[in-house]
RNA sequence: GUGCCCGUAGCUCAAUGGAUAGAGCAUCAGCCUUCUAAGCUGAGGGUUACUGGUUCGAGUCCAGUCGGGCGCACCA
């Protein structure tokens, strides 16, 4: 709707020759009784033009031409406020334009001709995936899928590391609990990992082999199988929640330099080095942050010669701006938060254009049980698994729950909550008005000979007038808005309170209007209202993705 | 100590710098001989942690104070 009015009101600015620097806003105000649009703009251009805003926005108004039988009354509010009124006609012509487009309805093109990557979960296979992994994990696939949906040609790529010394510490650890399982008496060390899924994979290893590995001292085949069952298991775990990637990058990758070329991780420091930025003392390799006004220097590369995260992680990204991304979105946990600032500041030095990475990070998850919280312990490996909560409260609830809440706020997952099979629970809530749809949609099919597909009598929506009935339709129109509202806000939180909305008004407007029993036209338009209503709750879902079940 | 996030109704959370701060749960009062009551309608409940500032306008921006979370490795 905002592409609706942003063309009519720049024309009438420029008409009554008013210049302003400031972008024009429209708005929904929280009060109907302030129209279903309104715009600032007559407030903030005032104090530029040294007007009056009331004396302007009538101005203004009086150069606006909308199309015919598309707005019903224009009005100047408050301070300065423009407030539009839709024609009933307008908003049920709308609603056709849902059923019309369908599955496509709300997607835009502004992402047409440019790639997009979302990198998210790159988890190392050091273990199974643990509930705050899920969060990061279900964040970013909706935002690659909102990408999508405008255009975008989307890349998702998971980004991980086989070769570093957490690897080695796991292969050690599945090194002790194979000797354990050979009956050697061992001392396990406090540093290793603790969880009983290392344990597991000792058994696996023994089961195959018995003990002929108990006098093999290197670690390797350890590692090997570990990485092999655990990366089979986030990959399992992430197919259930239906978080899928198109790409997997090897951070080892950027190690190899061939005859020509050195190592993408040589080439970083390398181009640091030539800027000024470089400094090597203590043994190691440092990157010169302290020239950035920061408290301390970052290593890159440690003194036993061996990369930190750091400097691979610059490499990587530069990658991404080597495969031509225009957009390149990290999703990652708030104990992350210290690490991108450093392979951003390398990245403008370098000369890349910084402004086309957006990180979004998402806070931490704790889990309560009957107002209990769970306290999360990784290193014991309990209490924290992705798999275990799916288990108990399904995919779609385990989905819902991570982003309906702004990814800013630290998320109180309520496990029995999830669980409940009422209003209580929202994503019940969603669900069930799709369902009851589909379960009228049947009805009037079968008992009332309804044709869904007969496009010829949507203009029979036009009969439709009462509030409910034109509230419902304003918030289908809304629909394409929320996605871009959510992709700029890297926000799906946003399109789940639009749902819940969207579904509450159905809701609504099935208790009020009877559909089935209505005479033959009316009846016909509430149920394309309704089938407009079910579209734009399935494009939703799919976005969030969650399912929608045809019954309940 | 320091960087980032958070502090809004009893609870869980909303509110692109806009108009009287909103939902859900919980509490209370209503609505099923009628298309799924897994639903709907209504009521009560607030000094937006605190103090200043910027602005025509601040829950939102800035400074400070107090509380909570997460980081602050030659781990990733």
């Amino acid at each position: 709707m905002h592409e609706f009015f942003l063309p009519v009101i720049q024309r009438a600015l420029s008409l009554a020759s008013i210049t302003t620097d400031k972008p024009i806003q429209t708005e929904q105000p929280s009060d109907k009784k302030f129209g279903d649009f309104s715009t600032n703009i007559a407030l903030l251009a005032a104090k530029e033009c040294k007007r009056n805003p009331r004396e302007l926005a009538r101005e203004i108004i009086a150069h606006l031409e909308f199309p015919p039988d598309t707005i019903s009354k224009i009005e100047v509010a408050g301070a300065g406020f423009i407030n539009f009124y839709l024609t009933p006609l307008f908003i049920m012509r709308s609603v056709q334009q849902v059923l019309q487009e369908g599955e496509s309805y709300g997607n835009g093109c502004n992402g047409k001709g440019q790639k997009a990557i979302v990198e998210y979960v790159s988890a190392n296979p050091t273990g199974p995936l643990t509930i705050g992994r899920g969060r990061g994990g279900v964040l970013g696939d909706c935002i690659a899928n909102l990408f999508a949906t405008q255009g975008f040609e989307v890349t998702r790529e998971y980004y991980f590391n086989d070769a570093g010394r957490q690897m080695q510490i796991l292969g050690e650890s599945v090194r002790y609990r194979y000797l354990e399982r050979c009956g050697r008496e061992i001392e396990f060390p406090a540093t290793h990992y603790q969880g009983e899924y290392i344990r597991e994979i000792a058994e696996s290893i023994y089961n195959e082999k018995g003990s002929s590995l108990a006098e093999q001292s290197e670690v390797l085949i350890f590692k090997k199988s570990a990485e092999e069952i655990i990366f089979s298991s986030i990959r399992k775990t992430l197919e259930r929640l239906s978080i899928r990637h198109d790409s997997f990058f090897n951070e080892h990758k950027l190690y190899i330099a061939s005859d020509e070329n050195p190592s993408a991780n040589d080439a970083v420091i390398e181009a640091l080095n030539a800027a000024g930025f470089i400094g090597n003392y203590d043994g190691a390799t440092w990157f010169l942050t302290t020239k950035l006004g920061q408290e301390k220097d970052k290593v890159l590369i440690k003194s036993t010669g061996e990369p930190s995260y750091r400097l691979p992680d610059i490499a990587y990204h530069i990658t991404k701006f080597e495969r031509n991304y225009s957009m390149i979105v990290n999703v990652f946990g708030a104990d992350h938060i210290d690490e991108y600032p450093d392979v951003i500041e390398a990245l403008k030095i370098l000369g890349y254009d910084t402004q086309r990475i957006k990180v979004a990070i998402n806070q931490f998850v704790t889990t309560t049980v009957d107002g209990q919280t769970l306290k999360m312990s990784t290193r014991k490996g309990n209490a924290d698994l992705l798999d275990d909560l799916i288990d108990d409260v399904g995919a779609d609830a385990t989905r819902l729950f991570f982003i309906m809440r702004s990814k800013d706020s630290h998320l109180n997952f309520d496990v029995e909550l999830a669980k409940k099979q009422s209003k209580d629970n929202p994503v019940f809530y969603l669900q069930y008005a799709h369902a009851r749809i589909c379960s009228l949609l049947r009805m009037a099919i079968q008992e009332k000979e309804f044709d869904p597909a007969s496009i010829t009598e949507h203009h029979l929506l036009q009969l439709l007038d009462s509030p409910t009935e034109l509230q419902l339709g304003f918030a289908l129109l809304d629909y394409p808005d929320m996605i871009k509202t959510s992709l700029r806000m890297l926000e799906p939180q946003k399109m789940v309170e639009y749902l819940h909305s969207l579904a509450e008004l159905f809701h609504k407007f099935y208790q009020e209007c009877p559909i089935l029993k209505a005479e033959p036209d009316i009846s016909k338009a509430r149920l394309f209202l309704s089938l407009a209503t079910r579209q734009v709750l399935r494009n939703g879902f799919r976005i969030l993705g969650v399912s929608a079940p045809d019954s309940m």
